[in-house]
DNA sequence: TCATTTAGTTTCGACTCAATACTAATTTTA
DNA sequence: TAAAATTAGTATTGAGTCGAAACTAAATGA
């Protein structure tokens, strides 16, 4: 039984990656949630850098995150600032700080540098593989996807006039599109 | 930067598998890391069914493990079991209730069903893949592997007289070189 | 305009976790 | 072979996470 197989090297490789993340938070002060979360910030997207986009990202009440956020922002880890349109939203930014000890963290995981040990023409078939694996489970379970703005149904591609997203109707740079959005769903 | 983009789409399907198995475990009155030994222990072999295996493969301290062991005794999923030969060391065994949850909760977390719809040569293709990963990030953070017999260097498949483990020198079963070892190292 | 919804915070009680100190069995060594 | 060191596991404690519920404030809507 192939799946099964599959199953177990997946749920050892994603143990691994907690325990570094774990091991390295502790050694800065931080929590391994507070790490992701901080991890998610560095890569999200305009549309999705709020307490509640963070929420759902990692699967936690909205109250749960707010404590973390409130350390985050205590260690100096990222800035709270309330949105110009809606008063009631939060915007969140990582520190200079912040990013580079997501970048620190990223490496000390060691996922990163295996990875980089690989052919590249192998990692692409991965990144593909586990494109196709999130979509099946998104259908499954109905959760959110998660993705980068290059990668989903809403993105229009306009050649030499940029990009733009299909649901908010708002151009997006090279830079934009390689981000990740709370709206994100595959084609399909 | 084909690897920041595998890392992401890995960073988020371990996210997933978390979020599932919080909210799983939730329903029967089980924390995740409960859950989580008790997946170990239907799958590990004899010798790494130990509240000291369970605490490395989970990169947790023996005495946190020792607390959620206690709860899942007394909730019936699990039995100890003092050891015949060295008195120090206690056995643990899933009870009939344990396996069955674990199955259940196996499907419940969506990567089982999302894997069984995919092409099964691209499954056996990932799976080679992740332990290539796997592999080279054991050599860069020097963590044990907690593989199965049957993919570690210490196992000699001796044909038509089964499989002997070239550490302990044990015969080992069909079944056997199926289960997940504390000592495993990959080959080369 | 008043009710509802939405975004976020605060508080509280149950629980995890690491650190520390402990017991008991085994192994080492002197 | 007796004392010391090591190993496996448990108990306790304090810091911190987590979800649930109650809360504030802003936006929506009927």
């Amino acid at each position: 039984m192939s799946t099964q197989e599959a199953n177990d090297v997946l749920e050892r490789l994603c143990n691994l990656q907690r325990m570094e993340a774990r091991a390295f938070g502790l050694r800065y002060g931080l929590q391994p949630v507070q790490m992701e979360a901080l991890t998610y910030l560095t890569q999200c997207n305009r549309y999705s850098n709020t307490p509640q986009a963070v929420a759902e990202y990692l699967g936690l009440t909205k109250g749960t995150v707010s404590q973390s956020l409130k350390v985050l922002e205590q260690k100096g880890f990222l800035r709270k600032q309330a949105d110009k349109q809606d008063k009631r939203i939060v915007r969140l930014a990582p520190t200079m700080k912040g990013s580079n000890l997501v970048k620190k963290a990223l490496l000390a995981r060691s996922l990163e540098p295996a990875l980089a040990m690989m052919d590249s023409m192998k990692i692409a078939e991965l990144t593909s593989m586990f494109r196709s694996i999130l979509r099946k489970m998104q259908k499954i379970n109905g959760r959110k996807a998660f993705g980068a703005c290059h990668t989903c149904r809403f993105n229009e591609d306009h050649q030499k006039n940029g990009y733009v997203c299909g649901l908010t109707r708002e151009p997006l740079s090279v830079q934009d599109v390689q981000l990740i959005c709370r709206e994100h769903q595959y084609p399909q």
